[in-house]
DNA sequence: TGACACCATGTCGGTTCTGACATATCGTAA
DNA sequence: TTACGATATGTCAGAACCGACATGGTGTCA
């Protein structure tokens, strides 16, 4: 665990240790927060290919410009639900959200 | 209630998968719906491979036997997260859960 | 420089989820 | 039958989450 992700993740809400290390975090609690940085960047990315813009995101997923933004960088007040919820409605299927729920990273997925 | 026979219905092999006009269901919130179920069926499975009681589950994960009982079923007031969650930790990895989640799965036929 | 489009962050009222409890049903052994 | 362990179902107060709005920041173009 490096430092730089443990700061990453400090600023965006999660409480990650306080007397003790970054460690005090549970190997369970660090996958799901893991997941939801690769569902987080799996969104970026799809709405970067498709060259729209969070608040078109926001509009399509009957949902607002700010949660989009926070979907995005994995705030803590956004569940596993809505990021799911919101790339199915972007047309990615089940089988697209398990690989990006899949191990750890780069894969040039068939688009 | 509608949507709990509808799970129940799905349960028993009914394949709502393809059918979008269920009940006025859209694709994307069917498809959910069927990741929560293979969840919720994983979670039985590697309970039952355990042989653990929901209460022990339910202890191990910080809940009570009805919230285990009702995420086995899927019920409409589990969410995603509370499934992901329990299953990391019950000791399924990231990948784990991603198979999971792929459709078709169904292979192992351990006796 | 101003104006504009886009993204980030904070807050808040309303909705949904959760653990806990009570209670009910089921399976089975005495 | 009764008794008991396991599981299912209903309810509810409190926690977590959500959409919406306000606001601030950044880049670009004229």
């Amino acid at each position: 665990m490096d430092e730089k992700k443990r700061e990453a993740l400090e600023e965006r809400g999660w409480k990650v240790g306080d007397t003790q290390e970054f460690l005090g975090l549970t190997e369970d609690e660090v996958s799901l927060i893991d997941m939801k940085l690769s569902l987080a960047e799996g969104l970026r990315t799809i709405r970067s290919k498709e060259s729209l813009t969070q608040e078109e995101v926001a509009n399509r997923i009957g949902s607002s410009q700010s949660r989009v933004a926070k979907m995005e960088s994995a705030d803590s007040s956004v569940s596993l639900d809505l990021l799911v919820r919101t790339l199915l409605r972007l047309g990615t299927d089940r089988d697209g959200i398990a690989s990006i729920l899949g191990s750890p990273r780069r894969q040039k997925a068939t688009v």
